[in-house]
RNA sequence: GUGGGAGUAGCUCAAUCGGCAGAGCACCGGACUGUGGCUCCGGACGUUGCGGGUUCAAUUCCCGUCUCCCACCCCA
């Protein structure tokens, strides 16, 4: 049997309907904060997320789909083409390449699939699903204000709590622009010297290839050393400062919890000043339900035009997890059954069908059956709130047997009452 | 990439020390062709994840492999 290759899965009705209601729910939401979709390639030139992520984090040096083009063409002979691994350096690409920043501040969302190659876990796919938002343009449309920043963690807590989704956490840092981060990576540098033989396998590694990941280190023992590490917050320059004072306190005027943590690191290269992410406790060690931050330089450093920006990523799979909602509690059931009775009646029942479903009823049609036990049956097993009768009597009287399957009530009822009748029992 | 646990019918799970692969639910048919949900009777249910090994005999023991789960790592 072919299955599924590893790390991706099928997601079946009722679970899409799950999935339908977050997705409805998150467009709902974009709409009232004036955001506006857009939606990328699923591939893309393996250079983009190389310059875009940073060639030395894990996404790009191990867990990218990548291959060789095998156009015969010359100009794409060999190019070497990836799976997005997320969703951001695409944006931005599409935002460089429609020179979308003459056109004033974007406010782009996109839901869709990513693809890593990582070892699969709860709440970690190889495919997986991400809802995520970008702001950005040139500094003149404001893209740079801290409010962009409060409106975006602003638009998560609204949506966080719209799905019902309880006891998330924001925490909250800044990592500063690129200055700070050259002075503060080499304090950390100096810092660490001398303790790093002191600490564990995965703190040495880090020390040597990304330094601000040994805040992430869960080992017990490396705690007091990371603790007297110099914090990136002693190391902002005046105006990021500035910047991140004013989200903050922008955040407490409209009465958005979070929490400061400045040890709070973002795993790709291209995040300046404002950090955050929203973790929940309910899923494990997969615990971060979306992540994002500003990225001021991006644009540059993919050869665009200077186009400071905010944006984050929810990964829709764990997002889902936390959902209290439960499939079947979304899962849509048809209002109504007909059932058909004995030969010729499919043309009416199919008649009927026809009319209800342009009143936006939802119709299953059975096939002539001449057993109205096995109809019921078959009403009662597809949740159906009514059963609808269809047989010569009632073509004869133009009124149908309508049976609320709820309450055992039955009826016969005009056809031109019928829609009205089933809706208004929704 | 590393470590641990698991894999038996569509689903949930049994199977003693290595000795005929089972149950419930679901499914199909009948009792039952205009008012069911109950009940009763019958039916189909399987490459025990896959491949090899040990054995008279393997769901059971051994090796390999795949997948899922948990954790590390990483990240959303």
């Amino acid at each position: 049997m072919i299955k599924a290759v590893r790390g991706t899965r099928d997601l079946l009705p009722p679970e899409t309907s799950l999935w339908n209601f977050v997705e409805a729910a998150v467009r709902d939401v974009f709409r009232a904060y004036n955001f506006h979709e857009i939606r990328t390639p699923i591939f893309e030139s393996t250079e983009l997320f190389a310059r875009g992520v940073g060639e030395e984090t894990d996404i790009v040096a191990k867990e990218m789909y990548t291959w060789e083009d095998k156009s015969r063409a010359a100009s794409e002979k060999g190019q070497s083409l990836t799976l997005r691994p997320e969703n951001t350096a695409g944006v931005v690409r599409a935002y460089i390449e429609h020179k979308l920043g003459e056109r004033g501040l974007q406010k782009l969302y996109y839901i869709g699939p990513q693809f890593r190659r990582e070892r699969p876990q709860k709440g970690r796919y190889r495919q997986f699903y991400q809802i995520g938002a970008e702001v950005l343009g040139p500094a003149s449309s404001g893209s740079e204000s801290p409010a962009r920043d409060a409106e975006i963690l602003e638009l998560l807590a609204t949506l966080l709590d719209r799905l019902g989704i309880e006891g998330w956490t924001l925490r909250l840092n800044s990592v500063g622009c690129s200055n700070d981060r050259a002075a503060y990576n080499e304090a950390l540098r100096k810092a660490l010297e001398p303790v790093v033989p002191n600490m564990c396998v995965d703190c040495q590694r880090r020390a040597v290839t990304n330094p601000l990941r040994v805040f992430d280190c869960k080992v017990p023992e490396d705690q007091p050393i990371i603790e007297a590490l110099p914090r990136i917050s002693q190391f902002l320059d005046e105006p990021c400062r500035k910047h991140f004072q004013e989200v903050q306190e922008i955040l407490k005027a409209i009465g958005v919890p979070f929490t400061l943590d400045d040890r709070l690191v973002r795993g790709l290269d291209y995040y300046t000043r404002t950090a955050f992410e929203f973790i929940h406790g309910s899923l494990g060690a997969q615990n971060a339900i979306l992540g994002g931050g500003r990225y001021d330089g991006l644009s540059e450093s993919l050869g665009g035009p200077p186009a400071p920006g905010i944006g984050f990523a929810i990964g829709e799979d764990r997002l889902i997890l936390a959902l209290k909602e439960t499939a079947e509690a979304v899962h849509r059931k048809p209002d109504v059954y007909i059932a058909a009775l004995g030969p010729g009646m499919d043309r009416e029942s199919a008649r009927l069908a026809r009319e209800l479903r342009r009143h936006d009823v939802i119709v299953e049609l059975g096939d002539e059956n001449f057993r109205l036990k096995k109809s019921f049956e078959t009403a009662e097993k597809l949740g159906a709130r009514f059963a609808l009768i269809v047989g010569e009597n009632e073509v004869k009287a133009n009124a149908f047997a309508l049976k609320d399957l709820e309450s055992g009530v039955q009826a016969s009822v005009p056809r031109a009452e019928l829609a009205e009748k089933i809706l208004s029992a929704r």
